[in-house]
DNA sequence: CTTAATTTGTCCCAAGTAGGGACATATTAA
DNA sequence: TTAATATGTCCCTACTTGGGACAAATTAAG
């Protein structure tokens, strides 16, 4: 039951019918593929005849195409497969962190065409634009023959504001009201969207074939130097009024407790982050705001963990300690939002096999119920690139979108 | 941007356009009222035929009717204005507290039929189901000559599957796992709607014909004996995987806090919750169990507040804490999900003006920008009855909704 | 008082959509 | 070789919006 907004509403023109049901047939060749066009009838419940009609305007679009006969397993006239045309469309995703930027090309299913490449992040935002634009040339250069550059997806480690493509705040880039998304655009002659890594690693998998959670509602948690936390409410991503939404790294778990890079005290993110793991090894208080000592400065989450498997227990300790807090603040996102599933990304993953039944119990203690408290977990490893596919659905993701309707 | 659900999906009919624009026009003829074909045709940015068609439709379920001749400012031909038709269909609203029951009837404007009537809350759920009903049937029985009732909504503290109609844990009931629709809806041979109190308040905010929020997106915080919290999204209530959305009432404040009615410790509602601010009040330890002291069991937090207003320093200070401490939570609730308006309930609510800084501060203070630390909030006080009109929506908003498409 | 301008609401036909069935084609089991 | 069955195409029907013509109603201007 939704409301229609008295302001922003689509009414159905002629074609309104045509675009539902030509995104639905996309989708189910995407979803399904390979597929028949009787398959796809009856899966739309439709007539062969609608089916047809559909699948021949797509193939027009040289949005998919007719692929091999198939196999049909019993008698009868064999069918002929449909796939999404990856050969045509080709997105590029870029994924802007601290200290080093990412940058992959994918086609339309997300599937990369060429490798993952990197260059050290120039926080001179110009600067870094020149990079960019001269990389993503050379890549839509390479590819000129072939397919057409679809656009370019950027995540961002901070806030950022989808519409205008500003980034509103990124702490560790030192940025604060970039127009990234224009400067691009008219660097690179391409279609950008810019967002923020939590929320775009939250679409990766809402957009992945398999899975996606439960009737479109998941969280995406990503632990690393900050908490940043994706929310996808009925298949859509939840942004907020004011951009904020879905940061429940900065939601307290005590809020006398350690300061958050944020300002306040007791912030999720202040218990949980690589930086709180690795202040607890050190066995530094958490209000301490004195830098780590220069020769543990280049000591990282990775190295704990595998002091950790190698016994050492003041490491393995640290890692048991967030592993609660990160339970108890996954125990106020199902409270909150009550996902059917959480994916939890970020380095403290590889130790996922030592932490796990630590961080359920958190999460079982404080969750309202019982069987929430059993909610699904998943997690996504750190060379998954969760970032990467995010930034890449942000373009690819929209081909296959529901229309605007009502 | 929002993902095609493989799995549950709606393909385009032949009447889906018609259904879409039917809807539209509905829900505009409902904000506008009154209003005349050529204005809807307007609105909707189509033909004056074609709104004339979908009026005429709708005219024919008497879902609307035709006024009187309005004045035309300028020349030409006057307006025959439209307007919701109130007259031919209500619904009955139940409110069912701890220690009473409400009841009202309303149309489908929301506007009250009969006024609000109530009867002590008998705990055995048969017994209270067979006084309900037979109060029901007494309002049916009043009307039968002019209209006809579309159903009943109903409102419960505790947790319920909308979906199945089941009331799943209503601890000031003492419930757990009843099946509240199903025996209702035999007893009175009507459609009956099962709602949690925080979500239907929220609900009867976003059907509201003026504001309703930015875009769909508000919540309802409820402060009584414990703290409903309704959250909406994109027009659209969320419920959750296992019906537990929207429970900030137990996102904790801080971990180490008061133990709270649901078992943990440190929940939001521990530290808001009329009890909480009783408890602050004479002074006891938070984390006390023993009851209040008999000679001041039948005090409240009415009682508290006229202290406060008198001149009691301690009353005022219980307060001033509770504010703070309702800040502090309206915060998380703005970092997790950004509404862009919250509306506050409650018998607290009476003491806004003595609290609203408190409560303002605090919320900016832990808000993640300065923006969301403005976040709009609206007060609604005891005697507007969200709570039943929330129930009345329950059955008059899907009237109204958007056609389930694609 | 008459006329022109303007607004409203209706009607009709064109364009475009899904629904439904007939049919040729292709393939296998009998 | 034949019957059965599955696939994909085609055509007609039903129903929708798009667009314009038109009568009715009303006011402003002359």
């Amino acid at each position: 039951m939704r409301k229609i907004d008295p302001k922003r509403f689509q009414i159905a023109k002629r074609r309104t019918s045509r675009e539902i049901n030509r995104q639905i047939a996309l989708t189910l060749i995407r979803t399904h593929q390979p597929v028949s066009r009787a398959d796809l009838a009856r899966l739309m419940g439709t007539r062969r005849g609608a089916a047809s009609v559909l699948v021949n305007e797509l193939m027009e679009e040289a949005l998919i195409f007719e692929g091999a006969i198939g196999e049909g397993g019993g008698r009868g006239r064999k069918p002929t497969f449909l796939y999404i045309d990856s050969r045509e469309r080709y997105v590029i995703a870029v994924d802007i962190r601290a200290t080093r930027t990412y940058l992959m090309a994918t086609d339309l299913m997300g599937k990369p065409l060429v490798g993952i490449t990197n260059f050290p992040t120039n926080r001179d935002v110009d600067a870094l634009i020149a990079e960019l634009s001269k990389r993503i040339k050379s890549i839509v250069a390479d590819h000129q023959s072939n397919a057409t550059c679809q656009g370019v997806g950027v995540v961002v480690p901070g806030m950022t504001d989808h519409g205008s493509g500003r980034v509103l705040h990124a702490p560790t880039l030192g940025w604060r009201d970039v127009d990234l998304k224009d400067a691009l655009a008219a660097a690179t002659s391409l279609p950008v969207q810019i967002e923020n890594s939590g929320r775009a690693c939250a679409l990766a998998q809402v957009w992945a074939t398999r899975g996606g959670g439960h009737e479109g509602n998941l969280v995406f948690v990503s632990v690393s130097d900050g908490v940043g936390v994706g929310v996808v409410i009925n298949g859509e991503i939840v942004r907020g009024r004011y951009n904020i939404a879905g940061e429940f790294g900065h939601v307290p778990i005590s809020v006398d407790g350690p300061r958050c890079s944020c300002g306040a005290t007791g912030c999720w993110e202040a218990y949980v982050s690589n930086l709180a793991t690795l202040s607890r090894y050190f066995g530094r208080n958490q209000n301490d705001s004195k830098p780590i000592p220069a020769e543990n400065a280049t000591f990282t989450v990775e190295d704990l963990i595998s002091r950790a498997r190698n016994g050492d227990a003041k490491a393995l300790a640290a890692l048991q300690s967030t592993a609660r807090y990160l339970g108890l603040g996954l125990a106020s996102i199902v409270n909150a939002v009550d996902p059917g599933r959480i994916y939890i990304g970020g380095e403290i993953i590889a130790a996922w096999d030592l932490i796990e039944s630590a961080v359920r119990a958190a999460l079982a203690e404080r969750a309202l119920t019982a069987p929430a408290g059993r909610t699904e977990i998943r997690t996504v490893s750190v060379d998954e690139h969760p970032r990467l596919r995010g930034a890449a659905a942000l373009l690819a993701a929209p081909a296959f979108a529901a229309p605007m309707v009502a």
